[in-house]
DNA sequence: ATCGTCATTTGT
DNA sequence: CAAATGACGATC
């Protein structure tokens, strides 16, 4: 090889392993989705290190890449490009690492340059300067605070010693999981391991990396995450590539980091839809993470207050234990949970709650709370969620007859018709609204939110401070004390101590969505506000804006999220959804959708859902969107995988044609 | 994608 | 007969 030329000038290639594996780093059609071959000069032999990056012709162009391995020979007919320079020599692809790449790649049916972009974060060459000090092992917390859950101390010894355990861990209503995710990273550290942690946003980042330090010294734990900004999160990722430090607290974005010698995984409240990644190819942490165990042998916690079918899923074909408390210890720590159905529905007599609104339950489970000086929660849906609805002529809010509710349009269509305004406390159906104040019978759709809610409940309890958390502000936490915290799903402020009440007012709305996991969200929501109440022997109640007699009501109310994660698994398993089955969605123009379809072998038993309408059709209703659904046993996974990705290759090999969008084990199916 | 090459069409 | 347009197809 050596001593090769070029047309202008002659360059002698490296005497061993003179040609060299690249990964492009540019937009490439699907069948593109290949390593090249180039030539090592000489000059660069000793920095041309496997893993590092280099910067390549490549259609003519300079563009930068990954060397990925260096070999003796090509296999490639024609005349190789030379490698133009390595941008550094540090590894930024090892080994492992690629692996992980190209295994998601293969688990989703993408492209391995995708995913090598989610997991490599761009260079930035000042944070490469930075010393490389070794992480010194923390000493092993205490596994007490695990004793309260079957299996838990065994599940942290099992961390010591090194063995790939795996658990679905269903923590106590009350539990200070941070706490209890520290520990158990730090146990894996105090073993030399080491530990990678995902939440599902920033706030929970900065908890429980908070936690992580009061066990691990604030340099023993770093985090990452996607806000952090180009040089800092290169510089972290570099501390965590280079095994500075052992310890990993981030969202979805940290879910490929190279942690070395890895002891635990841990993925709180999996069912959040933040741990999936919105770009190609469209990955999920659980289900990274789930993979990465495997690989590393390592131990894998996947928890949280409520419980996922895909947990569910994990315990019941036994690759993972569960992780749980007695039911005598989940009673103790409980609330007290009321439901208020359509039907039991009855206003509070007291005048001030009248004006409010509030069903007499709520107002004095609320009342009881505030007495004692504790804080009181308000769940309310997300702003423009729900778009309320006022009378159009006095602009007076218009509220259920029922219970006095606030009416909301729900959205979505009942037989070709729009369905009419509904109470968003009860649920009940409003055909014929008439206005209270002044009669009239139209309606029109008003901005009601957090706001208007906590205006409201400070009329019912005059003198009571009310604070807001959601949208663009969102709480932290709020001091011991009686208050009022009205708050959206997911943005509910840590209450020291616990919360005396809380009141989940979204009830009926949530389960009445048409999304294959509404029921399970809704869910999901309720338990993670619900957790932050005391226990009902202290007094702690939750009041739950839905029917008694429904599934997830039940499952609240019971405080068991194990068996509504049963329930919904068996439902999806006989409706042949996920993740019974693997199911992937193929989005574009109905063309796109249909040309991918005649190109996809599709895999024995596999079958083809629609295609079908995406709803969001265009001004001139010319270019709307299709979905169709491919449909495999769990088990033929991968050869599902297999298929689209060939399908898309084979598609993307003709002449340019519209792009389609195809999702392995989409969040949502329609 | 984007950029070549080569064939075909179009203009004078 | 040259310039302009367009269809492949390769990209190390």
């Amino acid at each position: 090889m050596a001593g090769k030329t070029t047309g202008r000038l002659e360059r002698t290639a490296a005497s061993s392993l003179p040609v060299a594996g690249v990964l492009v780093e540019v937009a490439l059609p699907a069948h593109l989705d290949r390593v090249f071959d180039y030539l090592l000069p000489e000059r660069l032999d000793a920095a041309a290190v496997p893993g590092c990056r280099v910067r390549v012709r490549f259609r003519g162009k300079l563009v930068d890449g990954f060397l990925l391995e260096r070999k003796e020979n090509s296999d490639f007919a024609g005349t190789l490009q030379w490698v133009d320079r390595v941008i550094s020599e540090e590894v930024v692809l090892p080994p492992e690492l690629l692996q992980l790449c190209r295994a998601v790649a293969e688990r989703y049916g993408g492209m391995l340059a995708d995913v090598v972009r989610l997991a490599v974060p761009p260079r930035h060459a000042r944070a490469e300067k930075q010393p490389r000090e070794p992480a010194a092992a923390p000493p092993r917390p205490t596994a007490e605070p695990w004793s309260r859950y079957q299996r838990g101390p065994a599940l942290l010894e099992a961390i010591h010693a090194g063995k790939p355990a795996r658990a679905v861990w269903q923590a106590l209503p009350g539990e200070d999981w941070t706490a209890r995710l520290a520990e158990a990273a730090a146990t894996a550290a105090a073993a030399g391991r080491g530990a990678l942690l995902v939440v599902p946003d920033n706030r929970d980042v900065q908890r429980l990396r908070a936690a992580c330090a009061r066990l691990l010294g604030e340099s023993g734990v770093v985090e990452l995450t996607a806000e952090l900004g180009p040089e800092a999160r290169y510089k972290r990722w570099l501390a965590v590539l280079r095994g500075t430090v052992r310890v990993v607290v981030g969202t979805r974005a940290a879910m490929f980091a190279p942690v070395h010698d890895l002891g635990l995984l841990a993925v709180w409240d999996d069912g959040d839809e933040m741990h999936s990644y919105p770009t190609a190819p469209y990955p999920h942490a659980r289900d990274v993470l789930t993979h990465r165990a495997h690989a590393a042998g390592a131990a894998l916690v996947v928890a949280g207050f409520a419980r996922t079918a895909e947990a569910a899923l994990l315990v019941e074909s036994g690759w993972a234990h569960e992780v749980a408390a007695p039911r005598e210890q989940v009673r103790e720590s409980a609330p007290r949970v009321t439901a208020i159905g359509e039907d039991d529905v009855q206003l509070a007599r007291d005048p001030a709650a009248r004006a409010a609104r509030l069903p007499s339950v709520a107002f004095e489970a609320a009342r009881a709370a505030l007495k004692r000086d504790e804080p009181v929660l308000v769940q309310v849906p997300r702003r423009g969620y729900v778009p309320a609805l006022a009378c159009g002529d006095c602009r007076e809010q218009a509220r259920c007859r029922r219970c006095a509710g606030p009416l909301a349009l729900p959205g979505g269509t009942e037989g070709g018709q729009p369905k009419p305004a509904a109470c968003r406390w009860c649920g009940a159906a409003e055909a014929a609204f008439r206005c209270a104040s002044c009669g009239s019978r139209r309606l029109r759709a008003i901005a009601v939110g957090a706001g208007r809610t906590a205006e409201e409940l400070g009329r019912a309890f005059p003198g009571v401070p009310v604070r807001t958390s959601g949208g663009g502000e969102v709480l932290d936490s709020v001091r011991p004390g009686p208050a009022l915290v009205v708050s959206t799903p997911g943005a509910e402020p840590v209450a020291d101590g616990g919360y005396g009440a809380a009141l989940l007012l979204d009830g009926r709305t949530l389960l009445a969505r048409p999304e294959l996991r509404a029921t399970e969200e809704a869910l999901r929501r309720w338990f993670a506000a619900a957790a932050m109440v005391r226990p009902g022997r202290d007094g702690g109640r939750v009041v739950v804006m839905a029917d008694s007699s429904l599934q997830p009501v039940q499952a609240l109310v019971r405080w068991d999220p194990a068996w509504f994660a049963q329930l919904e698994l068996a439902g999806r398993s006989e409706l042949g959804f996920p993740p019974a089955m693997r199911v992937a969605s193929v989005d574009g123009t109905p063309e796109a959708v249909n040309d991918l379809l005649d190109h996809l072998d599709l895999p024995e038993g596999g079958e083809v859902l629609g295609p079908v309408p995406l709803g969001e059709v265009d001004e001139d209703g010319g270019s709307e969107r299709e979905r169709a659904l491919v449909r495999v046993g769990r088990t033929r996974g991968r050869a599902l995988a297999d298929a689209l990705r060939e399908a898309r290759a084979v598609r993307a090999s003709k002449r340019p044609s519209d792009p389609v969008r195809v999702r392995v084990d989409p969040l949502e199916l329609l």
